[in-house]
DNA sequence: GTTTTTTACTTGACATATCATGTATTGTCC
DNA sequence: GGACAATACATGATATGTCAAGTAAAAAAC
């Protein structure tokens, strides 16, 4: 059996082999996760919001009344960002958040989502409940669960 | 047995159960392409050069004397980017790469590494083959390749 | 052979990200 | 309880990314 020619070489038109299975795994997965967050940002993009903040609105509506500290927010953001402060400052002033100083610890500023950011996300509830289940929906569940289980474990064991 | 609670939930304090597999999949993947990117930056950045840009210089590195267009450039890059001009512009700006008008197609710039840009790559070339061994190197090698295998389905079939 | 289309960028305007540093508040240790 | 460190952000400077138009050259159509 001859062996393969990797389709990461394909798409990057590359002639010359790589060094490695890592590497190729590396190029993959960095190529893999762009691929679907473009996707992903063309599928929020329509109502206004980049996917970050998607993602903060998401999060604010998840806390609910109590709201969530600034930095409390970042810690639960999938990709961090330092620029926290910036993306909650723009969405504030698109009226989708509100802050106010936490009055038990004023070093805090408490973020809530308004009623306006809530039916913005009620607008892409349908929308990325159809990206979900189709960007990665061409694997099989037994591939889901073999993804998942690899990507635990490269961020559990990532030295 | 009893259903484990995912990973990536208590990566981004969440309390709340994921709606699907495919979701977690795709936060998983998100986010683990997002440390090891961070990884990768951090074993670039001493020499002053982003990801992006140390990418750019092995393009044209393995391209050698005969050079690249600048639309090859991009569509070569494992991230796509629509501002491949500018990310050239600085790097021709710190000498590591130089340009010029192609005689036989006007309308393409060709570009070149300088030998400066070769010899900021070969002071990388060591951490980096280390970085390349580390970063996925905690999975077997069926892992490594049950992943590459999943990640190109996930492009090729992505809908 | 001239109009039309396509290609290969370039440019300006703007959004976003990153880094270093600054400030207010709280917690900790004698 | 007063000095000092740590926490939770905010801000300025700068780099980078993104989108929409624009330009010049080559290719295609007529």
């Amino acid at each position: 059996m001859k062996p393969k020619r990797p389709q990461i070489l394909e798409e990057i038109h590359q002639g010359k082999p790589l060094h490695s299975r890592t590497q190729e795994a590396f190029l993959g997965l960095m190529r893999t996760a762009n691929v679907v967050d473009r996707k992903f940002e063309a599928v929020v993009a329509p109502a206004g919001v980049s996917g970050q903040q998607y993602n903060v609105l998401r999060i604010l509506r998840g806390a609910g009344k109590e709201g969530l500290p600034t930095l409390e927010v970042a810690s639960r953001l999938v990709e961090q960002t330092p620029g926290i402060t910036r993306l909650l400052d723009r969405l504030e002033k698109k009226k989708w958040i509100r802050r106010e100083r936490c009055p038990s610890d004023r070093r805090q500023v408490l973020c809530w989502i308004t009623p306006e950011g809530l039916a913005l996300l009620a607008r892409l509830d349908g929308p990325v409940a159809d990206f979900d289940r189709h960007a990665l929906g061409m694997l099989t569940a037994a591939e889901q669960r073999e993804l998942v289980r690899i990507l635990d474990k490269v961020r559990r064991e990532g030295s």
